[in-house]
DNA sequence: TGACGGTGAGACGTCGGGCGTCTTAGTGTC
DNA sequence: GACACTAAGACGCCCGACGTCTCACCGTCA
């Protein structure tokens, strides 16, 4: 199985603290969020802390964000894995994804409480790892059917259009429902597919 | 109609800034909450609140306590003000309590954000005014049954019973539910009338 | 028109508390 | 006994929230 992951596995005590962090950011907001908060509720001194993340309070929430999407795009991968066509790797991916960001818990309370800070993440400042992230997780499954460079943009494209019906669903297309996305994805696949192995 | 209540009534203004401290503290708990917070969301200014609430702070927060706590009895004496037997008002005042404070939203957040807090007002700090407030709000349609002395003591301990079964709630008794609540409270009714209409 | 009460906007100094660093002592392992 | 790792907490720094204050603005009433 091919490691995707942004670094090194995390030890036991920096996966305390991470969700340490995610408890206390999810009760009391990013800002709001106390590194006392983390030390009391992780049960990791203050000091341990520092020296698992050195640079403090930033490096701590940039470590969790790393951590989140690493598990969102390996659960995800593993949903995927299984399908044999480009089609329904492809909506597969979409689906799920969509479905994983409605069932976020955590995402919706900081949607909720802190929309300016999360928002950022998803579609300014977090926007470039998470392509990188949906490149890396899918263009091995990818490749196979459309070559490197088209899998890239098609994924590109997808994670985007993934998020903005995310944040703001339209009537016209429902991307947590295959039977209304799949119809919805099969032209852009078109648009992305090699002219040799099109049918018109 | 008898206005029982703990001071005057509160204008416009101060009820703006009541409610955005209600929010606010909700949504970032009491110590995290801001008065900038309570600016912004009222749409008040800085120097108007502290003009309304001189003291600051502490000020403000017992404000808000003094008001949930008179619109909470002045709904709970509303339901009950139909009842002619003390058997009924009794019942009626008990299990409506329990059941408002079952559905305050506020006060679950509160008590689930910081039970340091709302414990000391339901339990230590809080609870003469709520003996007193409950004693002004009932009073009134208890004494004609017992006699004011005996109503007092009446109302103290069915408020003290309320709020223990409200917080820690018992197998045995559902103070929430009338047919439960009723042969409970009996006996205690039969030990407070007085002994010249006692049947033994 | 001018006086006046009520309000918004925001500057100001103060002070608490959260920050990041550091030291010390304790614990378990080889 | 050497070593790695950690908890506990002291330390100074500094930011930001606090409470106060001033000023300008607006509507009302004489």
């Amino acid at each position: 199985m091919t490691e995707v992951s942004s670094g090194r596995a995390l030890t036991g005590v920096e996966d305390r603290v991470l969700d340490a962090v995610l408890e206390c950011s999810q009760h009391w907001g990013y800002e709001r969020m106390t590194i006392d908060d983390v030390v009391e509720r992780s049960g990791v001194s203050r000091a341990t802390i520092y020296r698992l993340f050195p640079g403090g309070r930033e490096v701590l929430f940039e470590a969790l964000r790393v951590r989140e999407l690493d598990r969102f795009f390996a659960e995800l991968r593993a949903e995927v894995e299984s399908a044999d066509t480009l089609d329904d790797i492809v909506v597969r991916a979409v689906v799920g994804a969509t479905r994983a960001l409605r069932d976020d818990e955590h995402l919706a309370a900081m949607l909720a409480a802190e929309p300016g800070e999360m928002l950022s993440q998803l579609t300014v400042d977090g926007v470039p790892r998470i392509i990188r992230m949906a490149t890396a997780s899918l263009t091995p499954l990818v490749a196979s059917h459309l070559g490197p460079a088209r899998s890239r943009a098609l994924i590109d494209v997808l994670a985007r259009l993934t998020i903005s019906y995310f944040l703001a669903p339209s009537p016209l297309v429902d991307l947590g429902d295959e039977a209304s996305a799949r119809p919805f994805l099969a032209p852009m696949l078109r648009e992305f597919s090699p002219p040799s192995t099109a049918t018109n």
